[in-house]
DNA sequence: CGAGAGGTTGAGGATCCTCAACAGCCGTGG
DNA sequence: CCACGGCTGTTGAGGATCCTCAACCTCTCG
């Protein structure tokens, strides 16, 4: 029973059917080897050859995790790391009043804990259903040990991170509430189209409160830019999304 | 001929006489070997042998840069990395109509360009006289490959850098303008006290517009938030830097 | 059908920014 | 020696942006 066509193009980018269970949303890739991987060029296994691949596979665990769950909580031992196959994850940090900034969506092909430090720096929430590739940390961090290489691109992955950060940095202390909504969209548009989504409908399965909370915004101000830009036919609303019909606009937009 | 003793406690964490030449006012820091360098303990370098920091010593220029000189610019081919052993730099990036970000300050013990990418991912200004170990960065780089051990070390204070950089996301996104700079005093004083400095008296190298490139505020509102501290007895406004007369409640205006 | 979650929109207000004036410091140069 | 300009910092008045509070809507799910 296929839904009507308006939301089609907002799926996630898992693209399965639309079932609530994560195995299902995520189709066989929570399960599936390393060698049918959807995701594995895009990761950090890409530096490594067949055999090489063949005995991180076999430290791994397929593991699934149901909208809204919780992976970890910062300040919690850290006793596994991840690598995203499929789903939108939050990471985030509260203050003790309850004011939360999201630091961070990830995609499939993401990874979850470049530190390899013994205690997570953040907290971690499933906003879909997500499936991820799941390693005992002591094991992963003896098999990098092994793997030089490997190390090397844990460490341009730790540095690419750094410099979306910063970069965030810029976005959260020096422009507007119409150039952060603006920036996020492009940025977020640019990971799902190397993904080899398409470019034209954003899936946006977080919320309002989350955008906001990763933008430094009041969830009535994203809800309010979005409008503009709706407004100025920069984007369409959809149902889970939003459908860019002027692209070079929003790059102005969101360009500094 | 010393100057008056109120200036005393806010000098750079150099320590040295007040002549306006990087080498003297760095004093023999920038051009002593590693074995009798100040900041080695503190630094990447930590985790090398003897062997191996001479070998690493015959590599490096002792390179110093004059207050406001700019040592690259974002974009720059990335020819060298450095080790800062005196004085203090900052690290920005700009928006195409002069907006600035200042992703952070550089301080002694700290390394220049972890990300050992083709390209510089930033600007950097050295803000007082500036000492540091410059590395060719082809060379550094082979050095590195030989040596697993720096490697996961530039690992560690790469993903070190990225910590930091979140929680200064949290900083920016989500805390008022008081809290902004009680937070951005407790951590400079961390750092300041990690390299033996004194504790009481903050030196303040960079500007108000530095300050407030950093935090997401004007130099208005730093100014205005820092003289409220100062009515509040929370600090004392020395030449060159700020004394602590209440750490506790600099503390709870600075914790979330 | 009702409850709850998520989203939109409006009115009013707080925070922080903009613009401006002025003070202190320092090196330069008459 | 002192006047001057430039740079940095402080303070005030007024205003823009964004936040807070609130109402209402849609959609989903039990």
């Amino acid at each position: 029973m296929e839904n009507s066509s308006a939301d089609e193009g907002a799926r996630s980018a898992c693209g399965a059917a639309a079932e609530p269970a994560a195995e299902a949303r995520c189709g066989r890739s929570g399960t599936e080897s390393c060698d049918r991987c959807r995701v594995r060029a895009v990761s950090v296994c890409a530096c490594l050859d067949p055999d090489e691949l063949e005995a991180l596979d076999a430290l791994s665990d397929k593991a699934t995790f149901e909208a809204k769950q919780t992976l970890f909580i910062q300040g919690d031992e850290a006793d596994a790391v991840y690598n995203v196959t499929c789903g939108t994850l939050r990471l985030y940090k509260l203050l003790s009043d309850g004011r939360r900034q999201i630091v961070g969506f990830l995609l499939p092909g993401d990874f979850v804990g470049l530190s390899l430090s013994e205690r997570y720096g953040y907290s971690a929430d499933a906003i879909d259903d997500v499936a991820a590739c799941r390693f005992d940390r002591e094991a992963f961090i003896a098999f990098v040990e092994r793997k030089p290489h490997l190390l090397r691109r844990l460490h341009e992955a730790a540095t690419h991170e750094l410099t979306v950060a910063q970069d965030h940095m810029v976005l959260l202390g020096r422009r507007s509430a119409e150039e952060k909504v603006a920036a996020f969209l492009v940025t977020l548009r640019r990971r799902l189209t190397r993904l080899g989504a398409s470019a034209v409908t954003i899936p946006l399965p977080m919320t309002r409160l989350d955008m906001a909370d990763h933008l430094g915004l009041t969830l009535e101000t994203v809800s309010r830019v979005i409008s503009k830009l709706a407004r100025q036919k920069v984007v369409l609303m959809v149902p889970g999304g939003l459908r860019i019909m002027d692209p070079a606009r929003l790059e102005r937009l969101g360009e500094g």
